[in-house]
DNA sequence: TGCATTTGTTCCACATAATGGAACAACGAT
DNA sequence: ATCGTTGTTCCATTATGTGGAACAAATGCA
């Protein structure tokens, strides 16, 4: 293991996810090093381009390199590009918000995603991760478990307050998910919605990704979620067994 | 210069470069290291969860975390997040494709996308890059540049055959720019579409990225140009003297 | 089927390259 | 002006990454 690899990284993922520009304190604390030692990181980091200085506040952040490194890695991922025109088939078909997700230990990891432009707010955005347990996607992923008992407690873990499901609902809905190919939920990730999923089942049988339809719970209804289903079902059905993640 | 650091980049540049998975034979010839060097690089990639290994062909490709990490970066990027309703505003004025554009060097880099759904086919993407000549985002900052012959050179130094311009069309065209405070061009990564770009000004004056609004030429004229071009330039207009990259 | 060749992995003595303490410099606050 | 905090540079120490070699596995060829 090069320890130092594993340094580099460490610093470019908190400069990631921090909302502002670092310090170098900020960042030895965050990090547990010595400064010396993070300061000698920032400027190889600088130097390969991953990390910018600003030269007022003397702070440290992470640039645009790195979301082209991304960038060039999705655009080559073999999953989206097949699915994505189907994303869009299904988002013109019924208007609503259309999302691709694969799973990720007990989350599920958002690939894609084609949204009207007065968008939901709050609906997952790409590359952004949510507990299995309160997604629609995730519970397709679940239902296919031998033991989804730790993803219901990883997911019902992260929001410490207002849960919005009980572990018994959520295992005693995995087998009607399992029996009809498709997950129905209320309220997951934002109260009033409702979304639909359904799997994307590789050679093995297994599922490796999910497209759910998410709206408003009162259009998502009636006449409106027969058709929504049946276009989910058929699209996941026609992508079938083709994409490896 | 923790040069292990920058070897662990450099790998996982190729990687994510490269259309499918790698062996690693083909990674020590790209980089030109010994082989159980790159196979201990590839190692802790792996356990830092940036690279998988395909189990059946041994071969290594890069992960969805770098994707990750990226979209956490643009998703601070505070140009991206002030102009980005601006974007969805033209968009829905116009109809047309919209694009940000900030100047890294002497190309352009993309930042961000509002196309229809049947959008035109090779409108660059977010997070590729194009030469400063070739494009109208490119020609709004080399009007600005005190030596744009460089930009020029280089802008032409790409496309080897089919050049669309010549070095002295586009720097009669720089001065035009500057005047208007707007580029018009026609044909430059795309034939047959014509686009139209402003700057974003930051504190100081200089341009720190530019709108584009793209379409099809015949689209692109008359009172449609002439809507376009106010709605542009309203839109800069506003954004004014905010966001720093 | 057997042999040859390429490719992947593991090991380890060696020397390089990263480490972290200390000393210095540059700010900012009081 | 002074003190505390923060950023940068330096360098002796040694921990760490290096690369050759040896082994193993897969692939190609006859």
């Amino acid at each position: 293991m090069d320890t130092t690899v594993a340094k580099g990284f460490a610093v470019l993922e908190v400069l990631a996810r921090a909302k502002r520009p670092m310090r170098l304190s900020a960042l030895t604390e965050a990090l547990g090093l010595q400064k010396s030692n993070v300061h000698r990181l920032l400027s190889t980091l600088i130097e390969l381009g991953y990390v910018e200085k600003d030269a007022e506040t003397a702070r440290y952040f992470a640039s645009l390199k790195a979301w082209e490194l991304g960038v060039a890695i999705i655009s080559t991922n073999s999953l989206r590009r097949t699915v994505s025109p189907h994303l869009q088939k299904l988002h013109q078909q019924t208007q609503d918000t259309v999302l691709l997700a694969v799973p990720v230990g007990h989350e599920v990891l958002f690939l894609d995603r084609v949204a009207p432009a007065r968008a939901l707010r709050y609906t997952p955005l790409n590359g952004t991760r949510a507990p299995m347990a309160l997604t629609a996607a995730g519970r397709v992923f679940m239902s296919a478990m031998r033991s989804p008992a730790a993803a219901v407690a990883q997911g019902l873990a992260e929001p410490p307050a207002g849960q919005p499901f009980s572990p018994e609902e959520i295992l005693a809905d995995l087998p009607l998910v399992k029996q009809r190919g498709m997950a129905v939920i209320e309220g997951g990730l934002m109260e009033g919605t409702r979304s639909i999923s359904a799997a994307i089942h590789g050679p093995d049988g297994a599922p490796v990704a999910a497209i759910t339809i998410s709206a408003m719970a009162a259009r998502m209804s009636g006449e409106h979620l027969r058709e929504a289903s049946d276009a989910l079902l058929a699209a996941c059905g026609e992508i079938g067994e083709l994409a490896p993640v």
